[in-house]
Formats: structure tokens, sequence, C-alpha cells
DNA sequence: TTGTAAGCGTTATCAG
DNA sequence: CTGATAACGCTTACAA
């Protein structure tokens, strides 16, 4: 490959005018040299080594985007809006699955450290992730943390507010006549599972109820748990009329679990879900959820990181946005 | 951040040596000054700068993942897929979405080769590509092709047998007594569309019937193609017993509009798929349709692309696989 | 076993 | 408007 030297050669001109014209930088270069160097790139199709050039100037235009599985569904979306955001401003985004394990976290934050990523997009699972944070604080990497709440002061992030969500679709199951109410929570460690959680209670309580701990049971966010503890919670032969889950993927699994046990939705019981994914509006019944605007979530952690790079000012350092409740046919009123 | 300068200098050798036991290189190093220099390193928090290292090896360690649209589900699996194998062999990987838009893949082929990446998986649903082909083979590139065939010969690459799948699933709506059956077909340009359609007319053909061209319809492999498909069918009033669709998601979408418009699936119309992504055995009825390895075509395809760079022998440079045919309940037999 | 020095392809500083 | 030259952090002959 062409490099600066030969373009330099080529066109009788030192590489340091070359280099300008590579950066178009508009004053230092006439007009007839600059054409003539042109020429010569565009013959010997040249392309600048940004290998080269991010060695002085320690920017190499690539973040890193850390989430725990671009197969699960909630993901795709927000990786589109990073995509997208980060090729607007000429950033490319190197992609990392941890599984949530920290092992893989950390090894992730390691390899992007030593490949000078510009800052980091962080979605984890998993908490405390303190020690990684704090791994990237040491070495002053730029970081957002996405959709994953942290435990710790005035980190920058973008979340939604998983607590005032599910506040929301409790009321609405409660108005619509509920009261006996299973819910599927969250891994435990997950902090979105806990604000979920407790939003979930604080509807049930304010209206007067309490929560059943026998009809509350965890699961991993996947389908898989969903059903899992659909199946838990069945057999424990205690009535309820609907169910609360934490992510729209373990209400499609319980969902399945139901249907198998004879029960009709949402004639028997009724459901609702939590993110909004693709999936939701397209089963049958079309499932009543939470939306979270992912791509915009993805968009947003971005642009901010992309301002902490470059030093810009912020508006704000911790975006919370308010998720929407989506009623849709998997709810009926009881009386 | 600490260089190899500041370990060296602190361990009172050369950067030499440090360098050597950054490579692990057995010998040339006393086990007590690697030590020393290990223990240097891990005081400092040392990280070697791979950006560097990069620029003499001329390895970046780095592969470029090219496709239309990271939240089309088709494409999560296999970006899995692609990712957790590249992390195997020590390689990180960038996500490009092109959205089949040529100006686009022109440009991150271009960014790809400024970041000297080691090499490029590339999945396009535009043929002739073969200008973008032609840009990575012409800088000696290494790349795999992905799904998406091109009518080029000995270009390494792993794809599935669209041909083979879709008449294995035309062959057993024939079985099941449909004799009537609408097309819904991908894009025009695309090969692997056209591979499909070529199955489909196959599979017709030996059965001594015809393909009526009234019943086939264009769509663009998206929800919305196959709304817009099947209420284009409808609209021409000729009847048909079952719909064929060149993949899911216009299957999911064509079974909207037809329930919208008072069909029962698959009692009054059948209905299959093609790619079987994971929302196909969730939706009710459950969609029959042909499973691609959507992950396992990921991992090969990257495992090839790793033998290219590294050199080693391939044992085909051109990977078919073989789809299946997966029976759910969308088909209803018909006499 | 260890070190010196050249070089990878750029940008940046300074001088002309 | 243009060019020498030193850096950037590392690997790699080649020497000692």
């Amino acid at each position: 490959m062409a490099t600066i030297k030969d373009i330099a050669r080529m066109a009788n001109v030192s590489i340091t005018t070359v280099s300008r014209v590579i950066n178009k930088k508009t004053d230092g270069v006439s007009d007839e040299t600059r054409e003539r160097i042109l020429k010569v790139m565009k013959d010997l199709n040249y392309q600048p080594n940004r290998i080269a050039r991010g060695l002085v100037t320690k920017r190499t235009n690539t973040l890193g985007l850390i989430l725990p599985d671009i197969a699960n569904p909630f993901f795709p979306e927000i990786a589109r809006g990073v995509e997208d955001t980060a090729n607007i401003y000429g950033y490319n985004v190197i992609l990392c699955n941890t599984d949530d394990r920290p092992d893989k976290e950390e090894l992730y934050i390691n390899v992007l450290r030593e490949k000078c990523v510009d800052g980091v997009i962080f979605t984890s699972g998993i908490n405390p992730v303190s020690e990684h944070i704090k791994q990237l604080m040491d070495c002053k990497m730029p970081f957002v943390l996405l959709d994953r709440y942290m435990d710790i002061d005035c980190l920058p992030g973008v979340y939604s507010d998983g607590y005032d969500g599910m506040y929301q679709v409790t009321r609405y199951l409660l108005e619509m006549g509920h009261r006996n109410i299973a819910f599927i929570a969250g891994p435990v460690h997950s902090t979105t599972a806990k604000h979920r959680y407790d939003g979930f209670k604080a509807a049930v309580g304010e209206c007067g109820f309490s929560v059943d701990d026998a009809l509350v049971e965890e699961g991993n966010y996947k389908i898989s748990g969903g059903k899992e503890a659909m199946t838990r919670l069945i057999g424990k032969g205690k009535s309820f009329t609907a169910v609360v889950c934490a992510n729209d993927l373990m209400a499609v699994g319980a969902m399945e679990v139901l249907r198998e046990n004879g029960y009709r939705i949402p004639e028997d019981i009724s459901i609702t879900g939590f993110d909004d994914i693709q999936l939701s509006g397209l089963i049958e019944p079309k499932l009543t959820t939470v939306a979270q605007p992912c791509y915009e979530m993805g968009a947003m952690a971005t642009r901010m990181l992309i301002k902490l790079i470059e030093g810009q000012a912020m508006d704000e350092r911790e975006i919370k946005l308010k998720p929407k409740l989506v009623i849709r046919n998997s709810v009926k009123r009881v009386d």
C-alpha cells in the first residue's frame, strides 16, 4: 500500500505538505500543489493509515460497546443507535459480548484499553461492577453507562426509569381490577431488576394492598427464566389473575407455560412485560408492556460519550428517560 | 499511561528486554529479569499499546463485520457467532450497518482499510457488489462473504443453500395438497432472493404445475414488505391456499394482513417462512419455516477469515450449508 | 542474556 | 507557502 512518503515523492513535495492536504488544512498549501497531490493520491488509491495517525494524535476514532449479548433482542436496537450515531461523528464501534460475566467484562476492558479506543459504552447487568468502572476511571478512559444503573454517584449514563415504568403498568393492572398479581422479577443482582420491583411494590402499596411474597419469583431476563418462574408459580397452587414480568422475554416464556397449562390469555390470566421489544407487538395476544426507547438510548449515550471525549460541555451527566406504557391485548378487566 | 520505556527505566533494562517479556518470548530473558519486569508492569498497571505494535507488525487483530442492519433479527445471531469466534482467536470486531446502501458499503470498506483491520466479513444484499469486492481484492484485504452469494467465482464464503431450502418447504406444501401457492419474494437484486425463488419454481415445476406469475409479489425482506406484498396479493382477488415467503419477517407481516382481512391461519390459508429467526417459534401459529444455522455461519465465516489472514491452509473456500425444514403449525393439509 | 538502533506511517513544531 | 526533523510506542535485526 502506498504511504504518505510515496505520495510526497511522486508529487515532488515533502510529506509535511501531503499531510496538510490529507488533513484538509485550508491554508499553507497553494491550490496548484494541492491539486497535484490530490491527483497522485487518487492515482495510487491512497488511504492514510489511521494506525500511524492514532499513534501520534492519541485518537483512534473508535468506541467500545460492551453489552451482555447482542443476540438478546433488547440490544440490537441499542447497538444500532450507537453505531449510527458513532458513524455520524466519524467513529467506529467495536462490539463486545460479555454474557454478564465479570471475567469477560474485564478482558474486554483491557483489550479496549490496549487498542486505545477513545471511549466505552458500558451496559452491564451485574452489580457491583464498581471494579470495572474503577478500572475505566483509573486509566482515564471516557465512558458512559447505558441502561443498567450503577449505585455510584455522578457517573455519566443514560437510563430509563424502570421504577416509573413498572409503577405505570402496575397501576394500570390495578385499575383494571386485578388484586392478586404475581411478579416475575429480574436477576437479584441487577439494579434494573430492583428498580422495577420497587416500582411494582410502590404501586401495589399505594393502593392499599401488599405484595404477596409467595407470588414473586426470580428469573434471568430470558425466555427460559420466564418459563421456569411461571412453572414454579403454578406449582404453588396459589391463585392470581395477573402476572407482571420484569421484561418482555420472560413474559413470552411465561405465556407459553401458561398456555401449556390450559390458561387462556388474557381471559384467564392477564400478563404484562417490560421493554417493548419488536416481538411483543407480534405475538398473540399482543403484549401490553412498557416501552423503552432503545435506539434513542443508544444514540444519546453515544452523543454523550463523544462530548466527553471531545471535551465539550454536557448539559447533564445523567439522563433518565421516562418509559411509556403500551397498552395492547394481554390484559383483561376483572371485577 | 505507562509505556514500554517507563517499564524499561524502572526495571533497569532496555526496552528490547521488556518487549521480550511482553511477547512471552520464552528464551532470551533470565527468570530473574523477567520477574522484575513483570512486577514493574503490574505495579504500573501497564498495558502494551497495540496501536504502536500494529504499526510495526501490520496486524491489528481487528476484523470488520459489514452487514445490512444489526436490528434485523436475522443478524444478531450471526454477529454473535462472529464475535465469539473472533474473541477465541484474539480478534475484535468492528460492527458496520450498511442498510444495503452501496455508498455506506463503500464508506465502511474505506475506513476499515484505513484502520488496517486484518480482514472483513461481508454480508451484502445487493448485487452486483463486484465494485466493492474488487476494492477489497485490490488492496489485498482478506475477506469472506457471508450469506449473500456473489456471482463471482471462487470467492471465499459461507452460504446456506437457499435453493435447496425453498425446494424443501415447497415440496412439503405440495405434499400437503396445496396447488395454488402464492410467493412473496425478496428484493429482485438480492441473489439469495433469486436462489430461493428458483428453488420454489423448481419444486412446483417438478410436480407438474407451473408458477402463476400473478401470485408472485416482491418484498423487501422486512415486515413492512410482507404486509405490502400480501395487501397487493389480496387485492388481486385471485385465490390461493398457501403463501410461501422468502423470509420469516415478511411471513410475519403477511400473517398480520391476512388476519386483518379475516383469514384464519392455517385453516383458511397456510403460510411458510425462511430463516427460522427466534420470533418464528414464538408467534401463534408457530411458523413452519426453513432454518439457517446463523450462529454457526458466523462462526465458520470467522474461522475461515482467520485462516486466510494467518495464511493457513483451508479445506474449502466455499462452504454451502444445507438448511433444514422446520415443521410447525402454520400449514394445514388440504384435499 | 542483554542492548543498540532502525523503522513502522503519521502529525506537529519550528524554521525558512 | 513549504520543508526538516523529532516524536508517538512498539518490534526486530543485529551486535555485544
